[in-house]
DNA sequence: TTGTATGCGTTATCAA
DNA sequence: TTGATAACGCATACAA
């Protein structure tokens, strides 16, 4: 690939007048200017990043690291940022967690190499202080996305409002049981639970952390006793699924039991009967935190903490 | 962040020493080894992925150029090469084209500009020589997955041979009347038709290239008169939009109609009806194609192109 | 307005 | 076994 070197040498002229005129500077004679241009064209010239970035100026490259890209929520997460990204000339390197939290810190020694201008993540472990340790070794701004993590600046919604929001449209529409199915203690659960105990329900909730699907069923089966069950799912995935063991079941829907998941995946609404459930604003989660994300870079130094909690939305259908 | 000349400082020995410890290279004194080490340890160093690749030798980057990672199919595909790429040392920038050609082409710009060391693409057109001109400016291997592309290596599910296939399971289903939904002119279209067209029913089977859930509806209506109606949809999603619709128009699964989609995601065998589908070797492909691609790395020069279709199968649920 | 010189952090070549 | 030195491609400071 052609160098600015080579095109000095072939325009008659230096170097760095190369590296002006490529960089727009206008301090160039117009016919200097032009020649360099048409090799630049030419040879169809492509800046070579890693010289650019090892110069010390930008990599304009953003790490993004998520849990699991498989998971439809997150695919949708990823493309709003690459999205967002692009559009500020910033280029994405990829990881994949799969919420295994060595890989989360592997991973974070890999995007220092390639000194990435920022972080962009999906911290596994809300709560845990990790990741205040791992900002301050990278020495690059870091932004949560989605999830909020300790001593990071965090968009993202509030997860536990949302359970909030879920157990109070469940106990509106009638049910009296309630069960979460979800990957772990979570922030959702809390909410939810919190919720129901206000609400005077709080002995009537369990908490079901899903392995595989004869769990499902089995935790179903043993819930179900007389009262309507009010079933929160951690993600809609999980929402399908249930309603699948239900049916198995021969359990009616929203009848017997309630169904609402998370993520209002694209899927819910055509499923049957049409999952409800809780929606995030992922283009404008994505937007912030890329813009956080390059106020940071572009003002480095300390800064206060972002703490942007975005509001869930009940996506109600008829599974509840 | 810590460099190899400052190390060099610390351990009092000079910075091809420091390299040559990082890299491994026996011929060094024990002790001088174990004082680089232990310094580099101590301060945390990682290598400059920018100086590295600068100097000559790889990126150990991969650029992987999507057409829609919001795709369920494509965001397994994402993940895993993610995953095999890294089993091989690989980082992965990620591009979304959005099906946008315009974008494939300014996206494998940028991926000149970080000198990439090979290219992962699922080109929009199969059939266009694009691929051929870029491949050739790229001067980095390119292997093309899930689709072949004319004058790539390419390693993909032979598409036509799936629509034959779901034509015959379609046929010995005992429908007679046929329908294909899909974005646009597609291969798995070309292979339906010309087996249905073989099996006799050349003249019953129709193309609709969809836009929105409306449209479908309004085809689904035309398309069902008397005979019974075999439907192939070019992706889970149509199907899952198809099987919605005819619940719409209360017409009978699998008996006045049967919905065949494309990709096996993981949520049609939730589905009520179960969606039957095409399952395509996904973990295959990737294994295959970064495999491909770093044989093709490490072994530059004209080389063969690399024509390796996989094959689909059917996987049979209520649908059908 | 243009060119010369220097440095970024590596690897590689060559001497010592 | 170790250390000087050059080179990769660019941006920047400085000189002309």
């Amino acid at each position: 690939m052609i160098t600015m070197t080579e095109i000095a040498k072939l325009a008659h002229v230096s170097q760095p007048t190369v590296s002006r005129v490529l960089n727009g500077n206008m301090n160039v004679a117009p016919e200097i200017r032009e020649r360099v241009l048409a090799c630049a064209k030419e040879h169809d010239y492509q800046i070579n990043a890693l010289a650019k970035g090892l110069q010390g100026s930008r990599t304009n490259l953003m790490g993004v690291l998520l849990t699991d890209i498989s998971n439809g929520f997150f695919a949708d997460v990823a493309k709003a940022i690459e999205t967002e990204a692009r559009k500020r000339g910033y280029s994405i390197i990829l990881f994949n967690s799969n919420y295994n939290t060595e890989s989360e810190r592997e991973y974070l020694d890999v995007v220092r190499r390639y000194r990435v201008d920022g972080v962009l993540a999906v911290p596994i472990r809300e709560t845990s202080m990790m990741w205040r340790e791992y900002a301050e070794k990278l020495d690059v701004p870091v932004v949560a996305v989605t999830r909020s993590a300790n001593g990071l600046d965090s968009v993202y919604v509030d997860h536990a409002e949302a359970g909030g929001m879920v157990a109070g449209h469940l106990v509106r529409r009638g049910y009296e049981n309630f069960l979460f199915i979800g990957k772990e203690y979570d922030s959702k659960y809390i909410g939810f639970h919190r919720k129901l105990s206000e609400l005077g329900y709080g002995d009537r909730a369990a908490n079901v952390v899903y392995q595989d699907s004869p769990q499902i069923t089995e935790a179903l089966r043993g819930a179900l006793h007389g009262r309507r069950l009010g079933i929160f799912a951690g993600n809609d995935i999980y929402g399908l699924r249930i309603l699948s063991a239900l049916r198995e079941l021969q359990v009616s829907v929203p009848g017997e039991a309630g169904v609402i998941g998370f993520d209002d995946t694209m899927m819910s609404r055509y499923l049957n009967p049409s999952l409800s459930s809780v929606s995030q604003p992922i283009a404008r989660m994505a937007q912030k935190a890329v813009s956080r994300l390059v106020y940071r870079i572009e003002h480095p130094g300390p800064c206060e903490l972002l703490d942007d909690p975005l509001h869930a939305e009940l996506v109600i259908r008829q599974s509840t």
